[in-house]
DNA sequence: GTGGTCTAGACCACC
DNA sequence: GTGGTCTAGACCACA
């Protein structure tokens, strides 16, 4: 399930905290369910088991999983935190790329007009791969 | 004018880069103006010079600016290239955002309507500040 | 593998990139190749870290290799983009060269006659050699 | 007759000093013209009367001129020279073409082939030009 | 004075 | 261990 690309920029760590993310906020991983081993899941991915560590403690921190030592790593989020979650990330995400474009000095209708234009050719692209 | 935030977790040089972007895409900085010194930009900003040395080199590469030994840094941009070079840095932007939430599961839909919302806000804000 | 003449007129971090860039479009260094680490080949060389540095990240602006940070610099260019790599480092040279000429009120007959000649000399004396 | 251009990367005495080669050798000046004094040629050109100096003291040195304290500096170049002079010259800037050609592994063929195909389609450009 | 190159060595994030 | 950022300061070429 868990993907990580060796080749990108982004820090593995980045990306596998995002994938556990999204997996338990879309409800993948509902409440209760217990996270893969650090050990299981690093053999799995080829990746450090520090870095699995940090991800998780760092998930911990964040109120999305809780540990219980001696067992695992087990998902915390409840069900009514979901919705707010999801939409507290996407407002992060959001909030980066307006203040940067502010920043370039483009107006917020730019800003729409260039992410309308960008969505609608990806999609059209994705039907024809 | 130039200001750097030391306690930023963006790079130093990150930042020095984007406002000397901005001023010259802006037209702030025209075509043929000239950087102040790497050494007095330095001092202004109490930085190390070779930091300043680094943001100027990569300048240099992105065509931002062009390099004169023994005489200084001179801005290259011209008018022409001004608009393409201000639409590209947004497409960068956008892609960014894009991809990053597509990452994360969101439909283009949901993008649209949060940046809409929060330019919507934002526009609303500053009239109140 | 990797030389430097530190009494050489061109700069270091020059020869290095040369070097490297020829190790890569000749394939000795292949997509995917792990570079040496920047400390390992600056304690080889018995030049300053951050001379390595340098060089390795201009090689990464120039989309010859990619870093990832805790991990290295690892080879990008692809066997395809090799061929047309090395006709566009070829025609930068020439076109150099021509620019240089005829800036001094050379011919073009005169150019090729000189370089054939020098061709011809060159390649009789490394016979001998 | 003489021009600078500011913009170039090469450096302005690097300029100079080509282009008063070229007025010698080509008979522009001949021998015991008197060259423009360093102060008028600095304040024509506006460019710093040290580079004219550092020029004038350079050309000195490679015997293509001569000073006479309390008068100023002499071409001192022989017709006997001339042809000899155009031809180094120009085998100085072949000499660098082909060396950091073949340091990245190119074929005599390569070189003469590249060559011509640029000079061929610069001359049909000028004609349209 | 200007930029260009290089050294020495610090502290941080990531694996 | 790796690269990423930054400081401090040297020496050189160019104007």
């Amino acid at each position: 399930m868990l993907k990580i690309d060796a080749g990108s920029a982004v820090p593995v760590y980045e990306q596998l905290k995002r994938q556990i993310k999204l997996g338990i906020v879309s409800g993948k991983y509902p409440s209760g369910y217990k996270m893969p081993s650090i050990r299981q899941l690093a053999s799995q991915l080829k990746i450090n088991p520090n870095t699995i560590a940090k991800v998780y403690r760092q998930l911990e921190t964040e109120k999305f999983i809780a540990s219980k030592t001696g067992s695992g790593f087990f998902v915390k989020m409840e069900k009514e935190q979901m919705g707010s979650t999801r939409k507290i990330l996407l407002a992060e995400l959001a909030d980066e790329f307006i203040s940067k474009a502010i920043e370039l000095g483009f107006t917020p209708d730019e800003l729409i007009k260039t992410l309308s234009e960008k969505l609608e050719r990806k999609s059209s692209n994705d039907k024809t791969e």
